[in-house]
RNA sequence: GCGCGAUUAGCUCAGUUGGUAGAGCAACCCAUUUACACUGGGAAGGUCGCAAGUUCGAGUCUUGCAUCGCGCACCA
């Protein structure tokens, strides 16, 4: 064979082996810098005055490894990002970690439980330290596996959320919210954790239908049906709509006496108008520390508070005889006191009800009046809200429009505190005697300025997204580095479409708020990867695919192409192996195509002032800037999933199936201007190809471009990945 | 209950100004050591969920319905 190709480079005779070009491949792109614009634009690749285009990558959970989706976030980007630098853009794509303060917590707690450990405790400056070693230690590894991505960030301006400038930023803001009254410390009903023994915001609360016994209990004169007997001991009012019929005798404030699970009390009627009149008997008691509508009903009437369940689940002493007990224990004992005492009018047997639960753990969601931090959110999701209308924010999928103007316009005041020690810590100070709480970045205020008595620091750290929904400007180094200048806002927000919310909306209002603008200009979301029967992937069922097993299986190059043909934003992937070695194949196709053409050119260097084309070749150089045109047009609108695909067609179908097979018939027995015309051709499209490519499969086009310059005149002796874009036939 | 999607070839999905359906994979037939078996050629496969409406013409627009998925909500 060796004789058939006397002047080819010897790696080309093998098929092509990611295993051997992907670290070497990447190795090259690092030491050249090329991944930071500012060296691109020192070398002279970008001009100075070149147009930016900037994304944030989303802080990778630094306590993990690569999943299926990481994947598609690295693919995604990293077309987007080479793609703008192959377009002459100042092009930096950010990476970033994320501390990830509950989700690392419950993760690290999982690991003390296997050693026989616990968090409760622990010193907290210790358990601190054992969790940040822990971080520090997986983080490196979550580092080289975005790098085995091929993904082209910079990471001389990588940044962590524990970064002390990222946290001096965090603080500024909280200060500021304060400044401007959009901060306030209250004592306000949260949903509680009693196994992770936190508080949460709204967002991290899971939704779970059950089916439940629902008591009708005889309370006076009145049958008031609940689910959960276990927190009625307190219950000391007793709520009806105001125009409902059938208690019209009673009145706003009557009193009543009556007996009840643990003997006599008096309960004092009330007229709301949230009761529905339709449901059970339209009466029902109320436990505001407990219960979310209660606690509202409670703050319109002034009513009093009482705690009846402790931070561990547990009755307190107000529960007499089954204090202590835990709920789930003392339901069916309570029941079967209050029937020996005849309250019980009846029980129905399946009630079906959504109970609120925590999102990692499952355990039902105990509300809890709590002391946290809150930030006011109407006036910043108003401000938000406003941009959205008047489109300043492109959304991919759009219909994320609606979705984010829906959660906008109904969103809730935002609890940011959190009972963890893996975090920012809140820098505050509280007063256990008045519960007044003041921001104090600078350690300066030491006493209640109420009553006088002395303060203890909050020991409370960020909800996460408090800090992530800072992410774009903080990592640019708001307010004074010139990157915030030269970066600021960024241009695109590719994530997953699950954490709209939680993070997509909250930077668009803090980032807002803090520096007037919004911190992109689209955003782009894209769905699940599911498994390959379309199942979502998780541990428990035992269908997770690891990335780095098809990445080393089919190549990286393979398994970014194919998580990306097909897949449009925001709907969901099924993973097929069978696709990701169809991809394999197609690399490999690549690799034949640029042997036989580095063969047949043999003697030949392409020469872009050449003209003597034939007219086959002609018309082939018009359907071929055709395409061109049509997949720059596309991968200006973001669409990936039609780009590789007709890249692929084009690659294979009409250059290899078509073009490369009648050139057989054409160098055995064509003109000799024919030849000539045709190798032109050939090492001008070889190059498109590898160009177009390159975004979606970096390592083989990298390789083939090496290949190839030798045999190109005019081809840029630099790195393919700061070739210019082709344009038309240029 | 409200909202948002989805429903197109066996499977996964494209189909952006409405003009009698496309890709990949799988399956089928044929070829063959070729730049490439990580191959080439060919054929097959769909009343575009259902029903109305607008239109000369609807997968595409409107309305209703059905099924599936997801999100939101204080029904005790």
């Amino acid at each position: 064979m060796d004789k058939d190709f006397p002047d080819i480079d010897p790696k080309l005779l093998a098929p092509y082996d990611p295993a051997q070009t992907e670290d070497r491949i990447y190795k090259l792109w690092e030491e050249s810098g090329f991944f930071n614009p500012d060296i691109c634009i020192e070398k002279g690749i970008t001009k100075p005055d070149a147009e930016p285009f900037t994304i944030m990558m989303p802080p990778t959970n630094a306590n993990g490894s690569l999943h299926a989706g990481h994947g598609l976030v690295m693919t995604i980007e990293d077309i987007m990002t080479r793609y703008k630098r192959m377009r002459g853009y100042k092009t930096l794509w950010l990476p970033g970690l994320d501390h990830a303060g509950f989700e690392t917590q419950v993760v690290y707690e999982k690991k003390l439980e296997k050693e026989g450990r616990s968090r409760f405790g622990m010193n907290r400056e210790e358990l601190y330290k054992e969790i940040l070693d822990f971080t520090l230690t997986n983080s490196s590894s979550i580092k080289s596996q975005v790098r085995s991505m091929g993904s082209s960030c910079d990471w001389s301006r990588e940044k962590f959320t524990l970064d002390p400038d990222i946290v001096n930023v965090v603080y500024k803001t909280f200060a500021k919210l304060e400044k401007d009254r959009l901060l306030y410390r209250g004592k306000r009903i949260v949903s509680w954790c009693s196994k992770h023994q936190t508080s949460f915001s709204d967002l991290e609360i899971a939704d779970e239908e059950r089916t439940d016994k629902f008591y009708y209990l005889k309370y006076g004169p009145f049958v008031i049906g609940t689910a959960r007997p276990e927190t009625k001991f307190g219950d000391k009012y007793v709520v009806m709509h105001p125009n409902d019929d059938r208690y019209k005798e009673y009145e706003n404030g009557q009193k009543i006496d009556l007996e009840w699970i643990n003997g006599p009390i008096t309960a004092t009627i009330i007229k709301d108008e949230s009761v529905d009149m339709e449901f059970g008997t339209g009466v029902m008691t109320i436990t505001p520390w407990h219960d979310m509508t209660d606690f509202e009903i409670a703050e319109r009437h002034n009513l009093d508070k009482e705690q009846i369940i402790n931070e561990q689940g547990k009755l307190l002493p107000i529960a007499g005889e089954f204090a202590g007990l835990h709920i789930s224990k003392a339901r069916p004992l309570i029941i079967e006191k209050m029937q020996k005492k005849g309250l019980v009018d009846k029980i129905e047997e399946n009630y079906k009800h959504v109970v609120h639960t925590c999102y990692k753990c499952g355990t039902i969601i105990e509300p809890q009046i709590k002391s946290q931090w809150f930030i006011k959110m109407k006036p910043l999701a108003l401000k938000a809200l406003e941009k959205i209308e008047n489109s300043s924010i492109e959304y991919i999928p759009e219909h994320y429009k609606k979705i984010s103007t829906y959660w906008l316009e109904n969103i809730r005041d935002w609890n940011i505190s959190r009972q963890i020690v893996w975090g920012i810590p809140i820098p505050a100070k509280i007063c256990d005697s008045c519960d007044e709480g003041y921001v104090d970045l600078e350690n300066q205020i030491n006493n209640c300025k109420k009553c006088d008595q002395k303060l203890r620091q909050d020991m409370d750290t960020f909800d996460t997204w408090f800090s992530s929904s800072q992410w774009p400007f903080a990592t640019l180094g708001f307010p004074a580095n010139p990157d915030f200048k030269n970066y600021y806002p960024t241009d695109v927000m590719e994530t997953a479409g699950e954490i709209i919310f939680f993070w997509v909306s909250r930077m668009i209002m803090l980032g807002l708020y803090v520096t007037g603008e919004v911190p992109f200009k689209t955003v782009y979301l894209h769905g699940l990867v599911l498994d390959a029967k379309g199942q979502k992937m998780s541990k428990s069922k035992g269908n997770v695919i690891n990335p780095l097993d098809l990445t080393s299986k089919y190549g990286t190059d393979a398994f970014r192409i194919g998580l990306i043909v097909g897949n449009t934003p925001g709907t969901s992937l099924a993973l097929s192996e069978d696709k990701i070695r169809s991809y394999k194949n197609f690399a490999n196709k690549l690799w034949n195509i640029t042997r036989f053409v580095l063969s047949v050119c043999e003697g030949e260097q392409y020469d872009s002032k050449f003209t003597k084309y034939t007219e086959r070749d002609l018309a082939l150089i018009k359907e071929r800037g055709d395409f061109i045109s049509e997949i720059t047009k596309e991968m200006d609108e973001f669409k990936f999933y039609i780009v590789a695909e007709k890249a692929y067609h084009y690659s294979w179908h009409s250059f290899a199936d078509i073009i490369l097979e009648e050139s057989k018939a054409i160098f055995l027995e064509g003109s000799n201007t024919e030849k000539i015309s045709r190798k032109q051709f050939l090492l001008s499209t070889l190059e498109k190809i590898v160009k177009i490519l390159h975004p979606f499969m970096p390592f083989v086009t990298e390789e083939i471009w090496s290949l190839l310059s030798a045999k190109n005149k005019d081809q840029d002796k630099n790195l393919l990945m700061v070739a210019p874009w082709p344009i038309k036939n240029l």
